[in-house]
Formats: C-alpha cells, structure tokens, sequence
DNA sequence: TTGAAAGCGGTACCAA
DNA sequence: TTGGTACCGCTTTCAA
C-alpha cells in the first residue's frame, strides 16, 4: 500500500506539500508539483479513505436510501439508482446503499458515525418516515420526489402540476374539448406523491380551458392491459380524441395498438401526450410527443445541490421544481387558429 | 458528535476499556459494560467510520460492483443487488455502489484506497474485464456468477448444468421422449454465462436418457411474445409435451396461453418445468414445477465467503456451486413405472 | 514556496 | 479486569 509518505521521500518533498500538490488548496511550484505527480503516478498513489474522512472530515460517500416497495417499477428505479451514481461520481462521490428495512436506522447509522456527506432520498412516498429523520440528523439530505410535508425541506423534483398544464394546454391548443387521462397504477396514487401532481395540474388546466376531461388509473397494482384497453376504448366511444398517458411503456403500446385498430391517424384523427415518461420512448411503436421525466436531470441537480451543501455554510431548505420541457413528434394534431 | 471519550467520561473508564466492552473482543466485567453500553445508549454514541477504518483496518463496506447493460433484466438485476445488501448489513457490512463505466477503474480505485473490505461481482460475462482486476488487487473479490476463465478466482452460482440434468431427468422420469426448451433472449447466450450452462445440461442429460430436444430463444435482445408463442406452437405440433422454462415470467404466460387455448392440462396432458426463474413463480396463471434460482442464496453465501476472507487468512480460492432444488406443483407428468 | 507537527477518533498492544 | 498510549495515514495550521 503506498502511503503519501512514500510519495513525499520520492518526490524528494515533504508530507504536506504532497497533500497540497495532489488537493489544489496552496499553491505549490510548478515543477515541484509535477515531480510530486510523476511520483504519485508511478507508484499507484491513492490516498487512504480512511484517514481522508478522519482528517478531511469529508467522506467524499453518500448515502442513497431506496425502500423498495413490492409495487416499485424496476427499470425506473434502476434509472433514478444509476442516474444519481453517475451524477455522484463525477463530482467524486461514491453512493452507498440503504435498502428498506434499514431505511430508518441507516439514515441515523450513517448520519451518526460520519459516514456519508449527505444523503439522497429516492422513492418519496407522501408520508414518508424519513422526512422526520432527514430533520434531526446533521447530514445534508436531498429528497428526489416531494413528500407531503415539505417543511425545512432541499427536495428536487420535475414539475409535475405544471406539465399537467403543459400537456392540456396543447391538446386544448389544438382544439380538443375533451381529454382523457391514462394514468398510473391506483397503488401509486396513495403511496406516491406525482401521479396525484400530475392528475391535479391535468384537472386545473382543464376546467380553466373548458377541457371535459375523464381520466382512469390503470390497474390496481400491476398494470392491466384489459382494463386500459377498455377504457381507451369507452374513451373513443364516447368521442374522445385526445390522450395524455402518464405511465409506463406498455399502457402507451395498447393505446396505440387501440388507436390503431380503429384506423385513427395519430396527429390527425386523434392526439396523445406521453407526460412524465421515464422510459425511452422511441420504443414505442410510432412517435409520440412527450413531457419527459428525466433521471439524470433530477439527480444531478439533487448531487450538485448536496454539494453545494457541503462546500457552503448555511444553505437554506428550498424545493427546487423542475420545469417540464414539450418535445413534439407530431402525435398532436397542429393547433387550430 | 458523541465520541469515545466522553462515553468513556460519562461512564467512569478509559476509552480502551469502551472500545473493548463495545466490541467484545476483550472481556469486560458484566457492570461495567452495562454501565459503558447505557452511556453509549443514552449519547447516541456510533463510533466514527473514518477513525473505524484508519485504525481498525476495517472498513465494514462492501463493493458491489453492476455493469448495466441494456439487456439487464431490471427486476432480477434488482433482485439481486437488494438480496445482496440485506445479507451483507445482515453482517454489519454497507454497500458501496460500482456502476458503469466505473467498474474497472472503480474497482481499481476502491481497493487502493482501502474504501472496502472486498468486492462483489455481479452481472458476470463469460469474458468479463473484472476477472483481471481482480486477480491484480489484494481486495477479496467474490463473483456472484461464473467467468469463462475461473482461475484463481472465488465464484459462487447456482449450478445451471445440475438444473439442467434435474429438468430433463425429471420430464424423462415421467415418460416424455421429447421435450422442448425455451431459453433466454438471444443475446443473453452471447453476454451471459449461465443460460448456455443451463442449455448443456439439458442437453446432456436429454443425450443420456433418449430424449429428443428442441430448443428457441426468445427474442433477439428483449422478449418477443410472438416468437414465444410461434415456438410453443411449433413444439405442440410436432407431437411435444414437454417443456423447459428458463426466461422471464411472460414467457411462461405465453406457454400456459398457448396450452389452455389447445385444451392441454397441465400435469396431465404437458409438463412444464421452470428452470433457474428467479422470480416468484407464484404470480403465475397456474402453478409450476420449478428449480428456483434464489437470489439470497447466492447473494448470502457470498457474504459469508467474503466475510470468511477477512476473518480468516489465506482462503483459498473455491468455485461455490449451489445444488438446484426441485420444487414440484403439480405441472408434470406423475412419473410412469 | 515549503516543512514540521498537532490533531482527527478510534484500535490494540503493553503494563499494571 | 482495567488503563495508558503508540500508532493508523492524512489534512491543515503555524512557522520559516
């Protein structure tokens, strides 16, 4: 194990030039430097953890708390889990795990032995326990998703009211009177917090716009296939022409299959949004215009802000929403004048 | 932040005498350690991780290393890595996520700077990059899942060729003298390992007892119901009744679609095996006959072999093949005599 | 521009 | 059964 004394006696310098050389925080000559690099280089030098956190009092560690739920859609999870890792590193931070039962103690476990630097949260339900936690422990904690009681609170999270309002506002824009809502799986509408977001922005604009809007979950746990089917199906019958869809791949592939059927033309007979997707979309079997929900824009602005908080005093709690983007494809009929 | 010394303070005794009576390894008279655990209980006393790590030469984390691959299946990837962090915290160890690009320099970084104690290996290719590495560090590294190139290397799986002998014996003990196999995604024969193990011991095992075996992927890189269902199909026409699952859970929907569309009992008129599901086979239309792959097993034992390797000096390294199991439901033949 | 040295908060050896 | 103390390897202040 090469130790930085190591590097000093190869670099023919002291311990505390070697550290300053290799950190950046004084100044050191250039060609001291480089001779202390070469040194570094050659011998594999890397600084021990452990002794990092002792003196630095930073861990260059946070802790990522992911309670999975048996209704949690795992490739979604997965892109949030991956997204925040990368985001991390490239700020020179490793994410450590806190799985379910451990969410609690973990938070308190890490936060109290210095651990972590901070601590993410993923998977915020309304009423979430770790919301208390996240208030009395010292650790710096990110929430990526809102909790009902946001008080004190550094949450990041896609604007999901607003890209309710977004999405009927163009259906409304191209002369649809009336809306239909696919929405997530009855389950998520308790335990989670954005699909009521999204439905809420959705009822706002509509009534403002004189949307007649219906909407329907789509299934009660796992996602039903019949149960979309039949009511994109009562939603034409009753004369419905426009979607948004706020779910998973396979909803979008029986609507469209649906739509299909029927021998609508997307963009011509009838209009769909895909809002808050987290999936790639161009899977889907024809293109569809999207309000996409994107992971590494939540979790890098949830890493960046953690590390704000750690590199300046007193960052006040603030809810940062992000503001939804439209990316058209041509599945919403042009805007009548 | 509560450390030793004022445990030590608040309890009347040095701070050796703490960090014996809190870890046990030497023996402390049964008061005072009672009085050393109320003051530790009452100060909400965790002891630092940094000075854990410089002193101890233990850092109680593990590196969980998941290249994420497109293909990845996400629910039993996730699967995976939860059993894993359960088992390790099980015994007293975190999980420090490797993800991505980061795997060779990660796992490079990690060991060097004495981040972890050892490195677990998911997501195995058969020419895995990681095989090297970790041949090259002196971290314990245990692959959960088997390389091409075994050498000096510490595995543990499931054994796929056994499950595969198991299957067929199994079938063949019940009279089939054909059987067909529905195997995993295409490209999962190329980057994986395990579905051609499985498919030799089936192969195998189907050689030795006569019995004729047809095998289909299913699908190029994600599952294609239609090939599932056209394969199915084929097999029944050739006069086959008996099959072997090894694929994701909507493969097995489709086989049990196809069976009850032809008015094919399960059990009765078709046998079908799952082999090396590792998800819970139970959420299925009708129960089957299944050789589990189980994801704690693995994840467990890995734990326990790479805490051995921290306890103990000098383990050798050992490929831990897990014996399949056999867990009937009634979905085959009862055996003729 | 550089070096010496005082910690950081534990662990574990050596004494008592 | 307990206490004193020398590290563990690095960061950072204080001096030069």
């Amino acid at each position: 194990m090469t130790t930085i004394h190591e590097v000093a006696a190869a670099a023919g310098v002291s311990i505390s030039t070697v550290s300053y050389a290799l950190s950046g925080k004084r100044p050191v000559s250039e060609k001291t430097r480089r001779r202390i690099e070469d040194a570094a280089q050659t011998l594999g030098y890397q600084p021990d953890a452990g002794a990092r956190m002792l003196a630095g009092r930073r861990t260059h560690i946070f802790a990522l708390t992911e309670p999975l739920r048996a209704d949690t859609h795992a490739p979604t999870h997965m892109a949030f889990v991956l997204a925040t890792a990368v985001a991390a590193r490239r700020r020179g931070y490793d994410i450590l795990l806190l799985t379910d039962e451990q969410t609690s103690d973990g938070m308190n476990r890490v936060a109290a032995s210095n651990l972590v630097d901070a601590i993410l949260v993923l998977d915020v339900a309304p009423d979430d326990e770790r919301v208390d936690i996240a208030r009395s422990v010292r650790t710096p904690t990110i929430f990526i998703g809102l909790p009902d009681d946001q008080r004190d609170l550094t949450c990041v999270d896609l604007d999901f009211e607003a890209a309710g309002h977004l999405a009927i506002d163009r259906l409304a824009d191209a002369g649809h009177a009336a809306a239909h809502l696919l929405g997530q799986t009855e389950v998520s509408y308790r335990k989670s917090n954005f699909p009521r977001r999204l439905l809420r922005g959705v009822e706002e604009r509509a009534a403002d716009r004189d949307v007649v809007l219906t909407w329907t979950a789509t299934g009660a746990a796992a996602t039903d296939p019949a149960l979309v089917r039949r009511s994109a199906e009562a939603a034409l019958d009753d004369g419905i022409r426009a979607f948004v869809v706020h779910a998973v791949d396979d909803v979008h592939d029986v609507l469209l299959e649906v739509l299909d059927e029927r021998g609508l033309a997307l963009g011509v007979d009838a209009s769909v949004i895909s809002a808050a997707a987290s999936f790639d979309t161009s899977v889907l079997a024809a293109p569809i215009d999207t309000i996409p929900l994107v992971p590494q824009q939540s979790c890098e602005l949830a890493v960046d802000i953690a590390v704000r908080h750690l590199d300046e005093t007193n960052v006040p709690p603030e809810i940062h929403l992000i503001a939804p983007e439209y990316h058209g494809a041509g599945s919403v009929r042009p805007p009548r004048d």
